[in-house]
DNA sequence: AAGGGCAGGTTGCGTGAAACAACCCGTGGT
DNA sequence: ACCACGGGTTGTTTCACGCAACCTGCCCTT
C-alpha cells in the first residue's frame, strides 16, 4: 500500500502503518494468526502473487513481526511464526473484523470470530475510559494531540 | 494499498480493507477524527497528492463513511465530515495507537492519545471475552472460521 | 538413470496506480 | 486589472503489483 513511506508523520497510527499498511500485510497477519506457517500455506489462502509474498514475510521478519524458522534440514525449510509483537496485532484484526462484520454485512453472517482459548466464550473489543473504567462508545472518543511529545520541529 | 480487490476473499477483514486499506486512507480517518475536514486541511496535514486526496476522499463518501456538506454558496465550497460509519472506525485507529506506541516508540513519548470527551479520562482498547466477561490478553484469542457461514465453495 | 513431484523461492516483463507539477474555475479583496 | 484562496482536474513519470517462467534440493517411482 505505500509507494514511499509515511516519514514526516510523527503520528503512531502512521508507523504502524508503514509496518502492516502495505496491500496483504494484514491478510498474511490474519492468516499467521489462524494458524498459517508456510510459504505454500499463504499461497493457497490468498489470491497474492509468489514474489509479493515473499517480499511481504520479508518484510515483516525484518520488522519484528515474524521470525523464520527452520523445520527440517534435508532439504532445508522453514516456516513463519508470529512473535510476540506479531501475536499483538490480534487486536488490529478483530477490530476491522467488527467493522466489516457491522457496516458491510454477507448474507450468511460473520465468517468467522475471534474466541477465547480454553474456554468457549468469544471474543470482541471494547473503548474503555480509565478515568470511568468502563466501555464507552466510539462516538464519545476523541483523538487529542500530546503537547509534551510533540514540543516543536527544529527549524 | 490495494491494486485490484480483495474479491474472493470472505472475511469481514478483508472487506473492512476494501474500504479503509488503501494508502492514505486510515491518515485521512484519524485526521478528519481530529477535527479537519476541508481538502486544503488534509492536504496541510498529510504529505499526499492533490489527486490522490481527492480519489481517497471521493472513495470514502461512495462507501459511506463520510459526507460532503455544502458549507457556503458563493463559491460553493463543502466539507468532509465523518458519518456514524466513519465514527466508529475510531476503535481501528486506537489500536493502531497503541501497537504503534508499544512496538515501535518514540523517544519524546506518545505524540497523541484517545481521551474520552467530557471527563479527562484516555481511552485504551481492550478484547474482552463475552463469556469470562472480563479483559483477555491478546496471546490467548484465536480466530476460528464460522462453519456455519461458510457452507461449502460450489464445484 | 531419467523423470516427476513438492517446498520455497528468484527473475523478467508489462501495466496501472501513485507522486508531482501545472493548470483551471469562481469568487472576493485592493 | 490583478492577485489570492479554496477546491479541485489534467498531464507526465515512476515504481509497486500481477503474472508467468524458471531454479534449487531433495525424495520417490519407473
Amino acid at each position: 500500500m505505500l509507494r514511499r513511506t509515511y516519514d514526516g508523520q510523527l503520528c503512531s497510527v502512521a508507523r504502524t502503518l508503514e509496518v502492516v499498511g502495505e496491500r496483504w500485510t494484514l491478510l498474511i497477519v490474519r492468516d499467521a494468526l489462524m494458524g498459517i506457517t508456510r510459504f505454500d500455506g499463504f499461497l493457497n489462502s490468498l489470491p497474492i502473487a509468489r514474489n509479493v509474498l515473499s517480499d511481504r514475510l520479508n518484510g515483516l521478519v525484518d520488522h519484528g513481526v515474524m521470525e523464520r524458522v527452520q523445520y527440517q534440514d534435508r532439504p532445508p525449510r522453514h516456516e513463519y511464526l508470529l512473535t510476540g509483537k506479531g501475536r499483538e496485532l490480534m487486536s488490529v484484526i478483530v477490530v476491522l473484523m467488527e467493522w466489516g462484520d457491522r457496516h458491510l454485512p454477507l448474507p450468511p453472517g460473520p465468517p468467522a470470530m475471534a474466541g477465547h482459548t480454553g474456554c468457549e466464550g468469544t471474543v470482541r473489543a471494547e473503548l474503555v475510559c480509565d478515568s470511568c473504567d468502563e466501555p464507552v462508545p466510539a462516538t464519545t472518543v476523541a483523538l487529542r494531540v500530546n503537547a509534551a511529545a510533540t514540543p516543536n520541529p527544529q527549524p
